[in-house]
RNA sequence: CGGGGCGUAGCGCAGCCUGGUAGCGCACUUGACUGGGGGUCAAGUGGUCGCAGGUUCAAAUCCUGCCGUCCCGACCA
């Protein structure tokens, strides 16, 4: 390619509407421009690294026998009110009603269209197991689109989703997309983890993400320092401490706290370490108008997804507003303990094994101090209710939890028979009998990649694309071209050359001055470069500085192409 | 959905408070010079000042409504 006929879309100045630098960097290197909010056209820069991306995933995704299909964006109603998910998804469902007032919607995800498509085509347990998958836009009418390209309303997906006959088979299936994603993402060059994951909305058994790691990320994730594991911070089981509960040393004391609401007002005016404090959560219970007290360490956080989980507690998780927790307990927000509380307890393990504790006194402005367990209020139920924080202990036992953040570019779970069984997708075992399909589906962010990568990989000067992806593999410079024959013809050769044994070259042939030249392509982060000019090529030289050299070197210009050639 | 910011040339912004000729930098066009890190000079192109209504002799500027867009939040007592 030559820049002379090629949309190069560089800006010098930062666009004043993007936070995140991989948004910044992709506006400024000229890769995507946006539309409306949400929704970015690819440059032709821009594509051609979505096209490696997806050229890698696409040959992961052969190599494990899944094959390639499909699918509409454009969805009938009748679908997904049949999986139950027409009422359930809620306004990120972007629906449409076509010219006969008949109800479609743009797809976000394709588990109603693939299970109807493998009800009708697949018979018998001979056809299975079967992965099929696709690389499409996926639309999801998102509360709020940011960050770019990284949460956007439209978006490139690799959904692929699989089908069994039993949870063995499934399992494998699952084991053979966890390795390719590891490959997939290890072939792009990123620094990524998998971690164990929440089935969300989805639903299933089990699930893992695959995390980018990068400071900017949206979600926390925990690792062991000392073991693989690793989990979303929202699944990271908190451990009960090991340590016995202390006895009570100290009588329970009520004590007037007047006008202080929240932990760090009572750990600041008693003086003590919020550790050493407990505070109480009033949820919505599953049964309709019944609330239940949680109570955690103070300095802990309340994780919602373990909540939810529990029985008894409603999903999805709500708190009781003042009014309701005030009409219960006889105090706000700020008062409220377990010390004769008179709703169910579900108590924090952490909490469980505090002694001489504080909290609030159930009367407004008032706590209680040297709180102890079995004396001052049963210890009811104790389950994992918190997040867990860095420096908590390995769920497996294996080390200390680290918290880093990263960005989720695949998820993977394993199904079960929630689409099939609502959509009634059965095959005939080798008895003869019907027996419902068990599924798996795997999902890669491909576009989100592309936005991951840079988060990853940059400096002052611009984008440092992973060879992988990089859009061109090598920049050619000539440096006053227009007026050097020689130094045209030398650029134009090695340019010729490179380009018919395929590789992506771009020739920088503008009449600009070198600084423009060498500021875009460091832009546009072409891992290689070669400048060709007078005074190098006078004695026979070219120079050439490839990826993270700090330094360019001098090759003689007869050697050039073996010198090249085993580093493109 | 709640809170806040912003909307003036392709991009980044000033002008608005205190109403009276629409500006600056970059980019773009032409020419000359320059030619190893976003160069210089000269001459140009490009705007219904987000939209609609109102006040006024007069509105980018004041008032009202709407739209768009960005950020933060949307459980932690």
């Amino acid at each position: 390619m030559r820049t002379s006929s090629y949309l190069i879309a560089t800006l010098k100045e930062k666009p004043s509407d993007a936070e995140v630098i991989s948004h910044q960097l992709m506006l400024r290197a000229g890769l995507i421009r946006k539309l409306a909010s949400g929704l970015y056209t690819w440059l032709p820069l821009g594509l051609r690294v979505l096209r490696k991306v997806e050229a890698i995933v696409r040959e992961e995704m052969d190599k494990s026998g899944a094959q390639e299909v499909s699918m509409p964006v454009v969805q009938p109603a009748e679908l997904w009110q049949e999986s139950g998910r027409w009422e359930q998804y809620g306004p990120e469902l972007l629906r449409i009603k076509d010219r006969h007032a008949r109800d479609f919607c743009l797809g976000p995800t394709h588990e109603e269209v693939i299970t109807e498509l493998v009800r009708n085509e697949v018979k018998s347990y001979k056809q299975l197991p079967i992965n099929l998958y696709q690389i499409q836009t996926k639309v999801r009418d998102e509360i709020r689109p940011r960050f770019g390209i990284m949460r956007s309303r439209e978006f490139l997906m690799k959904d692929a989703y699989s089908f069994h006959t039993d949870d063995a088979s499934l399992a494998e299936t699952y084991d053979l997309m966890h390795q390719t994603y590891s490959n997939i993402f290890a072939r792009l060059g990123l620094q990524f983890r998998p971690v164990i994951a929440d089935t969300g909305s989805i639903g299933g058994n089990a699930s893992h993400e695959f995390h980018v790691l990068a400071d900017s990320g949206e979600d926390a994730i925990a690792f062991s320092d000392s073991s693989d594991y690793a989990a979303n911070v929202e699944m990271a089981e908190a451990i009960a401490p090991m340590n016995e509960r202390s006895r009570p040393s100290t009588d329970m004391e009520e004590i007037a706290t007047p006008g202080i609401k929240t932990i760090d007002a009572l750990a600041d005016a008693l003086s003590v370490d919020p550790k050493q404090t407990s505070k109480t959560l009033i949820v919505a219970g599953e049964e309709e108008g019944q609330l239940i007290a949680l109570v955690l360490r103070g300095d802990h956080q309340l994780n919602a997804i373990k909540a939810e989980k529990l029985a008894g507690v409603g999903a999805p998780l709500r708190l009781a507003s003042e009014e309701e927790v005030r009409l219960v307990c006889g105090a706000g927000f700020g008062s409220l303990g377990p010390v004769g509380m008179t709703l169910d307890l579900i108590i924090d393990r952490s909490a469980a094994a505090l002694s001489d504790f504080i909290c609030g006194a159930n009367r407004d402005d008032f706590h209680f101090t040297g709180v102890n367990w079995e004396r001052d209020c049963p210890l009811g139920r104790v389950e994992d209710l918190r997040s867990v924080v860095e420096g908590d202990p390995s769920p497996d036992g294996q080390g200390k939890l680290v918290i880093k953040r990263g960005i989720e570019v695949g998820h993977i779970f394993q199904l079960g028979t929630k689409y099939s069984e609502a959509m009634s997708a059965k095959v005939l075992d080798e008895a003869g009998k019907n027996i419902t399909m068990t599924m798996g589906c795997y999902g890669i962010g491909v576009s989100r990649i592309v936005a991951a990568a840079i988060e990853q990989n940059h400096d002052d000067n611009g984008i440092i694309w992973p060879e992988s992806m990089a859009p061109f593999k090598l920049a050619i410079i000539p440096l006053n071209m227009q007026k050097s024959p020689e130094v045209a013809a030398c650029a134009e050769d090695i340019y010729t050359r490179l380009s018919a044994e395929g590789v992506d070259v771009i020739l920088d042939d503008r009449n600009e001055r070198p600084g423009v030249k060498f500021a875009d392509m460091e832009l546009m982060g072409i891992p290689h470069r070669v400048v060709i000019g007078g005074r190098a090529l006078a004695d026979n030289n070219i120079e050439y500085k490839g990826g993270g050299d700090t330094d360019s070197q001098l090759v003689p210009k007869d050697s050039i192409f073996e010198f090249l050639r085993p580093r493109l």
